[in-house]
DNA sequence: GCTACAGTTGGCAGAATATGCCAATGAAAA
DNA sequence: TTTTCATTGGCATATTCTGCCAACTGTAGC
């Protein structure tokens, strides 16, 4: 198990599969200057060591007829730790949300939650999330406008092209 | 033009690309039960209307050196629209930041910042953010704990297994 | 300076896949 | 019943995937 070090054929793998994932091998070793088999190997590296978690189609919200998204800030009850435990899993088995993350500031949870229109957002949450274990306040944003999403992440922003830049443990 | 319905087979057809851009065509036809010939034409034409937007690979933030998730809650200053425009123009350029929404509640945009660390984010905030046109508040929440994340989109909750169930417009 | 070595690369070949074309099928309209 | 139209499945060819092996590069040790 080495630790893992990324160089800068790395970071421009990962940048051109996070723009676009059904590159061909042979477009992505051209992309990156290596030839198929060890830029293969290479990707195959990176999805073993976990840095790759998946491959996702990124869909048209609005298209599909999920037209509403909604971030949802939700505090719940410190009192018991089991509870905070049964509220994270309850949540991340809601299809409706898409993604939950325990934040600091005025809420405990911030949750993004989509649906398809008004009425459906209203049942979930008098039907669901004020339901939910340890609930002691929510506060729903709406999303009135997108004006990004999905945007790549800033790998340019890591460091220079180094040869060796950054350790990186495995999955812990 | 014809205006799009999705029937149960595209609805599948979403589904499994959500979970898995890179499935083979050959493995997508089998796991929608289509052969290969009708299911990427199938699939051709959800990208040719927009309803795919894109593949994309799902990176570990933390394996990548980008350990700090950070939503921001920004108010701006209302009086000009073309201020307005400026704002969302520049936020679209910030490679940091990888979604950004208008919203209603406390806070005009609810922006996610992905940086390396907190020295990182000082520096974005003081040395870009605050900088921003038009910017008269900001509310930075740090994300402590990742519950769920690029959860799939609930195709399921759209309708019954009906057939054409659903009218589906064109990219606007 | 030279040798041994570990890691990485590039090329090759067989198997699998992508993709355009055409006839067959099935359902709705006349 | 007959016509029409959209969709399907199969086929053939070009492309791609992927494991294997030899060559190369840079480093450490002698």
């Amino acid at each position: 198990m080495p630790s893992y070090r990324l160089d800068a054929i790395d970071r421009h793998i990962l940048a051109a599969l996070q723009r676009d994932a059904r590159l061909t091998n042979v477009q992505l070793a051209e992309e990156v200057s290596l030839s198929p088999s060890p830029c293969l190997r290479r990707v195959r590296q990176l999805e073993a060591a976990g840095l790759i978690r998946g491959y996702h189609a990124e869909l048209d919200r609005g298209g599909v007829g999920l037209g509403l998204t909604v971030f949802v800030g939700i505090k719940v009850e410190r009192h018991h730790e089991a509870q905070a435990n049964a509220f994270r899993e309850a949540v991340v088995a809601l299809p409706e949300v898409v993604s939950a993350h325990l934040v600091s500031g005025e809420s405990d949870f911030l949750l993004q939650v989509v649906v398809a229109d008004l009425a459906a957002y209203e049942c979930f949450l008098t039907g669901t999330l004020l339901r939910l274990p340890g609930v002691s306040d929510i506060r729903s944003n709406f999303a009135i406008q997108t004006v990004k999403e999905h945007g790549p992440l800033p790998l340019g922003r890591l460091e220079g092209e180094g040869r060796e830049p950054m350790p990186v443990a495995r999955r812990p």
